[in-house]
DNA sequence: AAGAGGATGAACT
DNA sequence: GTTCATCCTCTTG
């Protein structure tokens, strides 16, 4: 059984909970017509206004960040060192500027189109065990800022195809790459499915 | 108009 | 563990 999920699931104030029940979810994309998917088995969750190390920290809204003030259901897009296409799921009703990142995907279908489109050996716990990898696994770049989640029809959504969490199948730990954040570094926002071998190395954290 | 810096990843040693 | 690739976005003037 697979299920899309839907408006109730997106529209959610509480982005740190959205960000556990996305484990597990499975994200499709359909580009150019070719299909391929993958099991989410990290996330982190970015709370704007307050959290210093979203975006839209301080409800700071520029061209960049808008898609993050819309209505949940839709992907924020952008892009890191020059290099890295990050995928983020918006979530909230409008004007709530929250997010989830996808940190990392098991391969589920077309493992070898993902592969090819990484430019790298077809490993399978190399294809999708960082934001950026994965990204560029499910064929995503800058122009699918934006795009709607809650139609099979469109370049990207995700199911739920059952299998939930427990709670204690969840690892929760601070956030990568976000020092400057102050007392909002450390705040567990990251979530992890206990004992993937598909999710991304684990980092130091750095308080400042 | 120019410059700094960033939710990283790969390929080195 | 270190380096460097590489470019958009925001800030400043």
């Amino acid at each position: 059984m697979s299920k899309l999920l839907n408006k109730d699931f997106y529209l959610s104030e509480d982005v740190v909970q959205i960000a556990q029940s996305l484990l597990n979810k499975v994200v499709y994309t359909n580009i150019n017509g070719q299909i391929s998917a993958g099991i989410i088995v990290e996330t982190e969750a970015y709370r704007a206004p307050h959290d210093k190390a979203s975006h839209a920290y301080n409800n700071k809204k520029t061209p960049r960040t808008e898609v993050m003030f819309r209505e949940g259901g839709i992907i924020y897009m952008y892009l890191c060192y020059g290099i890295h296409h990050m995928l983020n799921v918006v979530t909230g009703p409008e004007e709530i500027a929250h997010a989830v990142l996808i940190r990392a995907i098991k391969p589920l279908i077309n493992q070898e189109l993902m592969a090819e489109r990484r430019k790298q050996p077809n490993d399978k716990f190399n294809i999708g065990s960082g934001p950026g990898k994965l990204s560029m696994a499910l064929g995503l770049n800058l122009k699918n800022n934006g795009d709607n989640l809650q139609s099979k029809k469109g370049n990207i959504w995700i199911e739920d195809q059952g299998n939930p969490l427990t709670h204690d199948q969840i690892i929760a730990s601070p956030r990568v790459g976000i020092g400057y954040a102050k007392e909002y570094a450390h705040h567990p926002w990251r979530f992890r499915v206990l004992a993937s071998k598909y999710t991304s190395k684990p980092h130091k954290v750095s308080y400042t």
